[in-house]
DNA sequence: TTATTGATTGACT
DNA sequence: GTCAATCAATAAA
């Protein structure tokens, strides 16, 4: 399977958030493969975005690979503990990228469950953005990376996703945004168990 | 320089 | 439902 192409990443955000449902997320990992099925993610428009790293504009160490072109990775730290990754799109210098929320384990399992200890289920091995950067071994180092390379990379969907099931709603945790916190910028596969969150919250 | 706050998770009442 | 963990980025002073 080959990974997508880089002009998937150069759509406009919303699109590439909806248009990532079903994909497969591959890490390479000392000769491991593994591999998620995207399932839940949420877009952030960058400037005008009060929710978005990028807010304003703003350029820092931590944020400059939001700015890169599409088809990179954008990875923060957060509460001083958890990792988040994000699928980086539009051209360079525009900050605008897709947070993954939430991935279906579909290949290498155990080596997840080694690193998530905690998750007593299956189910609960990536349904979180924090918890799936856990499952797949994703920290600082990858910030920046390419995403059809060696390492990282997404391929196209290897199921149907019709645009019925996708279900739109808030996205989560960005209460304190002002006016960019109710935009429906979440989209999952609706009815699908690996989402972490309901439509609610 | 100090203070506040997270694009969260997991444990606990 | 509430709340602690744990620290870097950002805001305030």
């Amino acid at each position: 399977m080959k990974p997508l192409p880089r002009d998937f990443y150069l759509n406009d955000t919303v699109s590439v958030a909806r248009a990532l449902l079903g994909c497969v997320l591959w890490r390479r990992l000392d000769g491991e493969l593994l591999a998620g099925r995207i399932v839940e993610a949420e877009a952030y428009l960058g400037a005008n975005d009060m929710a978005s790293h990028a807010r304003r504009g703003l350029r820092s160490p931590r944020v400059e690979s939001m700015y890169l072109d599409g088809g990179h990775a954008y990875v923060y730290f957060t509460y001083g503990m958890h990792y988040c990754m994000n699928v980086v799109t539009q051209e360079a210098d525009i900050a605008e990228a897709v947070l993954l929320r939430g991935l279906e384990p579909l290949q290498g399992l155990e080596s997840m469950r080694t690193r998530r200890p905690k998750a007593k289920r299956d189910l609960d091995l990536m349904n979180g953005p924090g918890k799936l950067c856990a499952a797949m071994a994703i920290d600082k180092a990858l910030d920046g990376a390419p995403l059809n390379g060696k390492t990282l990379f997404i391929t196209p969907r290897d199921i149907e996703v019709r645009e019925e099931e996708i279900a739109v709603s808030a996205r989560i945790g960005v209460e304190n945004s002002g006016e960019a916190a109710p935009w429906p910028l979440r989209f999952y596969l609706r009815g699908n168990k690996f989402v972490g969150h309901g439509p609610m919250r």
